[in-house]
DNA sequence: ACTTGCATTAAAGTTAACTTGAAGGCCTAT
DNA sequence: ATAGGCCTTCAAGTTAACTTTAATGCAAGT
């Protein structure tokens, strides 16, 4: 099965035009039609969705291209793949545990707040300002 | 204890340029002492620290200038600041599994390389190419 | 033949959040 | 009094990763 750009876009959830980049960039090599239209395959949307991954994990164009050359020079690039793979794995732990940190600071202060409005609420049940309300009710 | 730009960014981390920027969008208002230099208090530390945790959070600008204003107005948008608080709290949860499961993607990657790699080791030590080697050893 | 809808390239524009640069002022030590 | 080191404002520059625009072309349907 082979698939325009448009179709190719649909299915990888990327906009045509950074398609268009991601070549440029060496990212990707589709074919072409007899009317120079590019032409995706199936073996395609594997690839780019590892890319997307990698890229959502946070590397950089630089690296995706990095990556991307050495995979077209074979296995005897794994270990730099490799390495690659390992540091960027390092990184996201660390961002996560980061994201974990600041997560607790807002459950703080969203507790903190919290407390505060019931604190307002209890108060105002135990202590309405007019007292009278209390002697009607 | 009040403290010059140049200590205080020292202090917070934080570039004096990109305090000048946060000042011009509001974020903070320090005061100027005589020669209309920026007058920094140990209350403005904690102040940025929680900014940068929310700004860490992932919040942008805007958001983190909405948040500064509602503080300004005093207790009564406390429940604006709690609405932006627990948005972003689902915001940052959500990243953290997608994070994840990126990390979960990177981790099989590594492993398939991994196995390639022991895999091309046992194979050279178990089928020499040359089988003389063999015979010799 | 003409419109519609897809594609092409190359170049310019966008965005956020700063950062850098230019031109200058005030204070202190030599 | 001059040099160094801090500060000031305002404007312009930076960066990545696209996105948009302009000019064009091919092909199928009416």
């Amino acid at each position: 099965m082979t698939y325009s750009i448009g179709e190719f876009a649909t299915i990888v959830g990327v906009n045509k035009s950074a398609l268009r980049y991601y070549e440029m960039e060496g990212l990707i090599t589709p074919l072409r039609n007899e009317n120079n239209l590019r032409v995706f395959t199936d073996s395609d949307i594997g690839w780019v969705q590892f890319l997307l991954h990698l890229k959502a994990s946070g590397m950089s164009m630089t690296e995706l291209k990095n990556y991307t050359e050495w995979r077209a020079m074979g296995d005897k690039t794994i270990p730099e793949r490799l390495d690659l793979l390992e540091q960027r794995k390092r990184l996201v732990e660390l961002e996560i545990q980061a994201l974990q940190q600041n997560l607790d600071i807002l459950n703080r202060k969203i507790v903190f707040y919290k407390d505060q409005f019931e604190g307002n609420k209890y108060e105002f049940v135990l202590y309405p300002k007019d007292k009278e309300e209390i002697a009607k009710s």
